[in-house]
DNA sequence: TCGGGAGTTGTAAGCACTTACACTCCTCGC
DNA sequence: GCGAGGAGTGTAAGTGCTTACAACTCCCGA
């Protein structure tokens, strides 16, 4: 069943067919009830092969995370594939994990399937070593790439990000005017949100005159977050005589590992040990005490990225290069954060 | 760039760069080495639509699921993917949500696209009311279809699944050797799989002679697993009087809610109440205590059913219609149920 | 020396669509 | 009454690939 067939259905040529099937005002309505009716009856569909060879599109988005069953991820994931529905898209799913040889094989695959556009989910495709940054740059020239959560300075490409600055500083000023001095900054990864974080943690501390002692500024390797694995991290830590007082992750599951910790050793959370998280993931209330932590708004970055690359595709020449949300504290019982 | 270009720079045929790109075996190693530099030096990649065109495929499968942020819809999603991956499909992914009519739609919406296949992942997409799955049916018509965690009978249609039957039923009979007599039932949906959970306990509870109080069999409401409802719910049962001794839940998250239930009342958990959870997401390490649940071996359901499509797709006559894999039970505090 | 087959290669006909362009009506203004 | 112009339609030329089939080149044995 093609366009052949419908034509003779209908009894009109195949162009008329294709402009009935694409919308084109051109066509008289005596001639698009009869297409419609014989497309109905013969329950045609085009062919998008076809379709894709003439227009060179085929209204398919590619979409790259590191682990689509990293909750974080999943739900981004969700939010753009919901979105990009709404617009007619569909998403091209590539879970590439963390390494960047593959990350770069599985791009080159998605632009091969010629996808309209890239979006890359989560800060972990920019890379602070900016000559790792080129395969971004490279598929730019093919098609439009949107980072979420990242921002990288070129030509075609989009970000759309959270303030994570702000926030972590703005947590830890809350901490510190609670009167805690010995903060245990916790953090799993160098990718750019991760960087950012960091950041802001240390500028609230400076800003508040405070040393910042390195050995609080504590790395938990690997991307598997198992919170027994985290638990254990910071038991170690405390076996070489480090104290803290405070407690502020860069990620919900490791600071879910400290309350793990501070339940097993008897320390009163939040009376002895204030603990935030970041992300405000379920679990959040799934734990006990349940967590403080930060809303970073990801359904409101995915429903502005799909929209922004709706207007890079319509060539709105007004269309924001980066676009940069704040992010909200949630306070829940492992502080007492009330007063700002 | 097409393979028009890569023939005069290699100064030979369409059809011998079309064989060297398929890996014909009739070229000549001479042809196939000056072939291969061109396509290297140029970075030639096929168009995918006119290769579509040609082969009615486009090595993309369709994978749906109601919402890829649920965990345990996302973990699927995840492992899919990098099975499909690996033998050079890729996944579009199409969310459908809970409603009936929209399920249809994405389908519709896949097979227009031409995916090689479509794999269902999640219970919910099998209906109790078998006129409902006629649209699973006819889209086996077109393309083979995948079931994970839900079985119907139909040409083309594979199923691949957990036996949650046996499952609930050791977990209730374990429960009943521990003294258990009151067991409150949890469960969130009239799925495949969450029916034959049911039939599990039902089940057991009578292999055991104990009475099945219906009103002990609470259905709690929404897709939207939310531990404060779920805690709310338990509540207003007991307000109504009713009283329990142990907890099964056919979710996780349900059982969370009932451990917070516990909490809250002063109800000591496992001492004077067992609670069991269904799924073993990583939150059973979260909450505390940890949470006794079920593992159903999502990822050999995931492995298992990419390669069946594999099979189906070199018409391999001896592909197995359904597989049904064996969940482990896991225990951890809310139970004490070593031994068997 | 020549026929025949194996090994290669190229030509051309699909595949199912989009769309530029030319053509036919018809209407409307002068 | 006639020409201009707009609306609607169809023809045919792409779009980039696969592959059947024909043809061509060797090489070997008769």
């Amino acid at each position: 069943m093609n366009i052949y067939d419908i034509s003779k259905i209908a009894g009109v040529s195949i162009a008329t067919v294709s402009r009935v099937i694409n919308n084109n005002p051109n066509v008289s309505e005596k001639n698009r009830v009869k297409v419609m009716a014989a497309i109905e009856e013969s329950g045609y569909t085009p062919n998008v092969f076809a379709r894709g060879l003439g227009l060179n599109t085929m209204k398919t988005i590619g979409v790259m995370c590191a682990d689509s069953s990293d909750p974080y991820l999943a739900q981004a994931v969700y939010y753009i594939e919901q979105n990009l529905r709404k617009n007619n898209y569909d998403s091209l799913l590539s879970c590439t994990g963390y390494d960047h040889e593959t990350k770069k094989k599985c791009m080159d695959l998605l632009l091969s399937k010629r996808v309209d556009a890239i979006i890359l989910v989560g800060s972990n495709y920019v890379e602070s070593d900016d000559r790792m940054n080129d395969y971004i740059r490279n598929a730019a020239k093919s098609v439009p790439v949107m980072l979420i959560n990242a921002a990288l300075n070129a030509p075609n490409v989009y970000s759309t990000l959270c303030d994570d600055f702000s926030a972590t500083y703005e947590i830890t000023e809350r901490f510190i005017k609670q009167g805690k001095r010995e903060i245990l900054y916790l953090y799993n990864s160098n990718s750019y949100s991760a960087i950012r974080k960091l950041d802001g943690f240390r500028s609230a501390m400076k800003a508040n005159k405070l040393h910042i002692d390195e050995k609080l500024i504590h790395f938990i390797s690997s991307h598997s977050k198992s919170v027994h694995e985290v638990k254990q991290s910071i038991k170690s830590l405390c076996d070489k005589g480090i104290t803290f007082d405070g407690v502020i992750a860069s990620d919900d599951v490791l600071a879910i590992g400290a309350i793990k910790y501070a339940k097993e050793t008897g320390i009163s959370v939040p009376d002895n040990l204030f603990i935030a998280g970041y992300n405000n993931f379920d679990i959040t209330e799934y734990c006990d005490p349940t967590l403080t932590s930060v809303d970073n708004k990801l359904p409101s970055l995915c429903t502005h990225c799909v929209a922004t690359l709706m207007s890079v595709f319509s060539n709105d020449t007004s269309t924001p290069k980066q676009t940069i949300f704040s992010a909200e504290i949630i306070e829940r019982q492992t502080t007492k954060l009330n007063q700002k």
